[in-house]
DNA sequence: ATGACAATCAGAGATTGA
């Protein structure tokens, strides 16, 4: 089962660069963040057509999660527990019914900048309710992961000009604490677990030529429970994507699990 | 230190993003 999480920055602007990738990397399960719409404007049928069941969380202009799969879903869920208050469609979950169950979170996390400030306390806010929901799936012993932009550079060697980002909300000392303290809780980090050292990115600025300069961050990730690091085969990022046309300034990132 | 670029809503330019 190929499982995807992909930040699109606004379905409208991707109404093709989606469907190309969807036909070319095939993946059963893909976990949208970004979609910048509202549940009724969301054009489920061109994916529905793609054989993919919807489920959407969304929200007028920015934000909004969706889950598309092959598979049937279950117990589709749309709120981080935690805060009643929070208006923001950031978190979508839902049972994928696979040859093995699997429990999949897409998530949106806050960028946080600038920092300090409000935006970097809803930020640490946000990822102290996602620790919770964290600790719950590894509490229920079952194949769960969590995936989506993270917005956390989580090493040096994810950033190809790190000195740029000391005092940027994705990379400072406090934001990767709370992304550690998240993953040591008992979680895999999918990518790093197969591969190492620098060069690997899943987001460039669409400014200054970014791309064509290899000037990226790598924030996109899936944490995976023990019983689902287990069923992990592979991981990569389809980088190439953000050389195609009209592309997000995200890729996808993808895993392969298996029984 | 700033802006560069893109998307959204709205119907110009502000806001947001990373």
């Amino acid at each position: 089962m190929k499982v995807a999480t992909f930040n699109i920055n606004g379905i409208k602007a991707r109404i093709h660069a989606l469907p190309d990738w969807l036909k070319s990397a095939d993946p059963d399960v893909v976990v949208l963040q970004e979609i910048k719409s509202v549940d009724e404007a969301f054009p489920r049928e061109l994916f529905e057509d793609l054989g993919y069941v919807v489920e959407t969380h969304g929200q007028k202009s920015f934000n909004g999660v969706a889950i598309l799969s092959k598979l049937p879903l279950e117990d589709v869920t749309r709120e981080l527990p935690g805060d009643d208050e929070d208006e923001q469609a950031r978190w979508i979950e839902a049972t994928v019914m696979g040859e093995v169950p699997v429990r999949v979170c897409g998530l949106y996390l806050p960028n946080g900048n600038p920092a300090p400030g409000p935006k970097y306390d809803y930020k640490l806010g946000w990822m102290a309710r996602l620790k919770t929901r964290a600790e719950a799936l590894l509490a229920a012993e079952e194949p769960a992961l969590m995936a989506g932009d993270y917005n956390i550079i989580p090493q040096d060697e994810d950033a190809a000009r790190p000195e740029a980002w000391q005092k940027d909300a994705l990379a400072m000392p406090s934001s990767r604490a709370a992304f550690r303290d998240i993953l040591n809780l008992g979680f895999t980090e999918a990518f790093r677990s197969r591969v190492q050292g620098p060069g690997h990115y899943s987001f460039w600025d669409y400014q200054a030529g970014a791309w064509q300069r290899n000037d990226g961050i790598r924030i996109d990730h899936f944490l995976l429970t023990p019983e689902c690091a287990d069923l992990l085969r592979d991981c990569q990022i389809d980088a190439a994507v953000r050389g195609g046309e009209k592309p997000s300034d995200h890729v996808p990132v993808w895993v392969e699990l298996a029984a």
